[in-house]
DNA sequence: TTGTCTGCAAACGTTTTGCACGACC
DNA sequence: GGTCGTGCAAAACGTTTGCAGACAA
């Protein structure tokens, strides 16, 4: 059941434990973009002594492994998601849905111009989703 | 003194009180995108009183008005710039300093595709800022 | 004068820290 | 046995709220 996570964590010299498998699997199946607390709530229902410092050290340490990524497109709370090919994310901002947007050039990685040495590209984009859009005639 | 930023104000429909010329100016002439605090902290130097619910208060109310920008590129907080024609974010992973980037396309505002409506596109890149890509031979 | 804005204090939600216990090479 | 991970409690941090008094229009 957790074979392909524990593989991944072996892979990057973590131990396996219980609560980073439970959150990996978490995340390859709730593609909603959760916040910490969302994954500690869910996860604490089917594991009651489960800490809120664990999953934040969980969510730390995989997030430097480069296994999951952080997000901050709405609000304060960091959300992550586990998708490993680069792309980008879009906000409605009706129903405050977060969905993943692939990326048009994919396999840019390293970007050089005007002497930056770019490492990172996070493109963010709000407005209607598809459902909104229709709801509410493309207003916006 | 504060002559722009008055008719800025006015322009709004806004009340043009010395804690918001004050804010605005900061802007205007500190291009470090500060978070709430250091512009509370900062302006509280010459204005002792201020508080740092007006801060929070003003840069809200400035916000909604498009008068100036939010930015959540690294950690927590919030940072701010009134730099008013649309630009993209770069975040030096070295010096943490956050600087401008021109768009390559400035006039798409209203993009569709796939059903989804565009309103905003904020743009996020990380990496090493010519200074520091010197100092380090461009790794990363 | 009227409604908005300010400033203080307290609360809030998210995240971090300190520390002791337990699990695993 | 030493390192790493967990879990609890408390603290820290950025931000928001409630309210009373002050101010701009």
């Amino acid at each position: 059941m957790y074979e392909p996570y524990l593989t991944l964590l072996k892979e990057h010299h973590l131990k396996a434990t219980p609560q980073r498998l439970q959150i990996l699997q978490y995340l390859h199946t709730h593609h909603t973009h959760p916040d910490a607390d969302e994954i500690y709530t869910d996860l604490k229902r089917t594991n009651p002594s489960l800490s809120r410092t664990t999953v934040y050290n969980a969510l730390e340490t995989l997030k430097k492994e480069h296994i999951l990524h952080a997000i901050t497109i709405s609000g304060n709370e960091t959300r992550y998601d586990a998708t490993p090919t680069p792309h980008h994310h879009f906000l409605c901002t009706h129903c405050m849905k977060i969905t993943d947007i692939e990326l048009l050039c994919p396999n840019i990685k390293h970007v050089e111009g005007d002497g930056y040495c770019i490492n990172e590209v996070h493109g963010y984009f709000k407005g209607f989703c598809p459902t909104c859009a229709k709801k509410n005639g493309a207003k916006g």
